[in-house]
DNA sequence: CATACGTGGCT
DNA sequence: TAGCCAAGTAT
């Protein structure tokens, strides 16, 4: 939960994850969609998928537990190099080392290094560094002591450096250029997509929903049915075309509910929204249980995740009754 | 090696 | 507001 996500942002979702899931037996036992809404509104799903994933490889190959050497973590999925340093060492208090976003504006600031941190040749040397620093007689403290500076005292904008214990060995303070580090590169431009969203809903108010394909963004979670018009095609003709494809027909011409916009990190995503009355010779294509599509009762809904625009597109149709 | 991958908080 | 940043990983 914390990779990419601060610790006050996580809080309250790891609370409620070790209520339902009180151990690794618990999330192995559990199925895809349950795991997925617990995650709801966290983000970076596939964090989600491979926890999933890893707590049935813990279940039958480290007796439920988390293994505590380096090799074996970095074999578990969604466990990398900070991850697997950061269970070897604060969990077992073992000798290795971590760099994460704390970590590496603390060392780039001490060292005045002059690579980004994001960049490969800034990564060599942040790890590099965090190696050759690692006390072998407590690892644990030293590297939750190093993330804690970094969050609380050599902060990404206005560092305390006057509390800061290590303040007399920072080459940036003594350069006088603290906010010169870390180097930053230029964030790169993100693209407005914009497609249409249809909130479908038959004549028993249920509600179709689709489900996501198993990878990539928002994978496995649900949502209303939508997609972006084709070069030349108008808002639409794109809904047309999607209910279409979803093989519904409807009242010539619906109205929009709104529009919902939804930034993400690479993207910017603009969805226009109508409301669909499903007629009923059309509102029954006969979806399979077991595949994407789905006519979700309103009691029902509560139970699917749905990303956080899903959630928008819903909010809208609320606030628009009829 | 570069890019995809969410969401929220802060300035 | 627009942009940056967050206990990174997989491909």
């Amino acid at each position: 939960m914390l990779q990419q996500t601060q610790v006050d942002t996580a809080l309250p979702y790891f609370e409620r994850w070790m209520e339902r899931f009180p151990d690794v037996a618990a999330v192995a036992a559990a199925d895809q969609q349950a795991v997925l809404k617990a995650w709801e509104g966290l983000g970076y799903y596939s964090r989600a998928r491979n926890l999933h994933r890893a707590a049935r490889e813990m279940v039958a190959r480290h007796g439920g537990e988390l293994p505590g050497d380096l090799q074996s973590l970095l074999g578990l999925p969604g466990i990398g190099r900070y991850t697997a340093g950061a269970i070897a060492s604060i969990g077992f208090n073992r000798p290795a080392p971590i760099v994460d976003g704390n970590i590496g504006r603390v060392l780039a600031r001490i060292f005045a290094l002059e690579h980004p941190p994001r960049s490969p040749e800034g990564q060599r040397n942040l790890w590099g560094w965090a190696e050759a620093l690692l006390t072998r007689r407590n690892p644990r403290d030293f590297n939750q002591g190093l993330m804690e500076l970094g969050a609380l005292v050599c902060r990404p904008r206005s560092p305390a450096c006057g509390d800061c214990p290590v303040a007399r060995f920072c080459a940036a303070r003594a350069a006088g250029r603290v906010s010169h580090y870390p180097l930053t590169t230029p964030g790169k431009e993100r693209p407005l997509r914009e497609g249409v969203m249809a909130l479908v809903r038959d004549e028993q108010s249920n509600l179709l929903l689709r489900r996501r394909e198993p990878r990539g963004l928002w994978g496995g979670l649900w949502e209303p049915p939508w997609l972006e018009p084709d070069k030349g095609e108008t808002t639409r003709e794109a809904l047309m075309r999607l209910l279409r494809e979803l093989g519904l027909k409807t009242a010539a011409d619906p109205a929009p509910l709104g529009v919902v916009q939804h930034d993400l990190t690479h993207f910017r995503l603009k969805l226009t929204c109508f409301g669909i009355a499903a007629i009923a010779t059309a509102a029954g294509p006969p979806f399979a249980s077991s595949g994407p599509m789905r006519w979700a009762a309103a009691a029902e809904i509560a139970a699917y995740p749905l990303a956080r625009l899903s959630h928008k597109a819903l909010a809208l149709e609320r606030e628009n009754p009829g």
